[in-house]
DNA sequence: CGTCCCTTGGTGACAAAGTCACTGAATCGC
DNA sequence: GCGATTCAGTGACTTTGTCACCAAGGGACG
């Protein structure tokens, strides 16, 4: 249950789809929801699990990956404040085991609702339904994404196309990011992204230093990712 | 709109959840629905599409798969009789384009249910919602799947593996296959489907002829795939 | 300040998989 | 039977993943 006024409020700002709902809606939420905090690296699902709750992301972000025998991994979307993790949500209403992992990449707040709300609200709001519906078709779209990239792409063209979209978040052209995390994301090895990495510093697209990744040639770059 | 007494028993029949509901709902059911039949090779929705209508499968199937830049495919997923692709569902919901590529694989019957009628069920119907949560979270689990055999299995390891299915469904140990379409299964090229399957020839563990694989050893694939 | 240690990245050799161009063999339609 | 098409095999090469090992950078701490 939420009795604050102000955590109602921040409940309201980060789930904007709840202002379209009646009063008694928001009214059940608030009574039916209960505030959680996670710290960085907490274990929010495990490959196998079945999940005992639906998280809806305050603040921080979760990550939610593929893990392989081999110790390699895949990062296959992140869950930001606003969102939830809708595989969860399939998992809770089939009542199938959660098929990846998922993380806290910071520090998280959330509001976990049971099985039962999810089920029940599905039914009743019309909003929430639009809302779970949405998530999940942007997450199946992330995933199909990921596929693609992973089978039809080249690793430098993804590298290229990653660092760029990094560049949009981060500041300036200064990306701080270790290989290895790079290859976490690109469900790659630690010395290809090297080896690709010093090709394009070869090319004088880019240049790398220890931890930092600093773009040179923008235009070029966005160039070759266009292009075969 | 479907009136024939027998194409309602056939509908029924194909999905069985049906029965789970009241009368009326069956009712506009039969009301809202419209036979369509659709020959092999019938392409029903290609990348970036936007859905128009859900078909329901009642005989053949369909296969969704993604297709790549270079020409290479895989196959993400097929939808047999008593299914719908829930990816279409999704798309609907949710107003998306549609991520890849659905084909009738063989004559297919259906029924189409136009958007409004999916949603309106979805707020209106316990078991029509549960019917659509269930093919979901499944079809997410073998895209899942999918991904996890792409980036963290062997090729050879997934082509036993995939080749030991089609005994069950199969006749016997001859699976009537070419290489290109092992390729277009496992999202592989023909050259390497040939080179692999030369490979477990030479190990004597099966034998191939022009469209014909005889998987002679049965026991020691079985052992291989799961083995590392 | 120096030592230890952990993180990060570099390297070379090799294996697995995809690509390309070309060949030959089997099969089908007529 | 004959030509066209489908199916499979091959070799050379590229890309990517794996393994083992090394070296530099930077903190923690006495």
């Amino acid at each position: 249950m939420i009795g604050d006024p102000r955590q109602r409020r921040r409940l309201l700002d980060a789930f904007p789809f709840l202002h379209g709902t009646p009063e008694e809606f928001r009214a059940e939420v608030f009574a039916q929801v209960t505030l959680v905090r996670l710290p960085v690296g907490q274990l929010i699902c495990h490959d196998g699990a079945h999940c005992a709750q639906l998280p809806l992301v305050l603040t921080g972000t979760g990550r939610v990956y593929k893990l392989g025998e081999n110790g390699r991994e895949i990062t296959l979307y992140r869950v930001h404040p606003g969102e939830s993790c809708v595989v969860t949500t399939s998992c809770i209403l089939s009542g199938r085991a959660f098929p990846a992992f998922a993380v806290c990449e910071s520090a998280v707040e959330a509001v976990v609702v049971r099985p039962a709300e999810v089920r029940r609200w599905m039914a009743t709001s019309e909003p929430w339904r639009e809302y779970i519906f949405g998530l999940i078709a942007s997450r199946l779209q992330e995933v199909f994404g990921v596929l693609d990239a992973v089978l039809f792409q080249r690793l430098d063209q993804r590298l290229m196309a990653y660092l760029l979209g990094l560049r949009e978040t981060a500041s300036g052209r200064d990306i701080h990011m270790t290989h290895q995390a790079l290859a976490v994301e690109l469900g790659s090895s630690r010395e290809v992204i090297s080896r690709v990495l010093k090709g394009l510093e070869s090319q004088g697209l880019l240049r790398t230093t220890r931890g930092l990744i600093e773009l040179l040639d923008i235009p070029a770059l966005e160039l070759r990712t266009r292009e075969g």
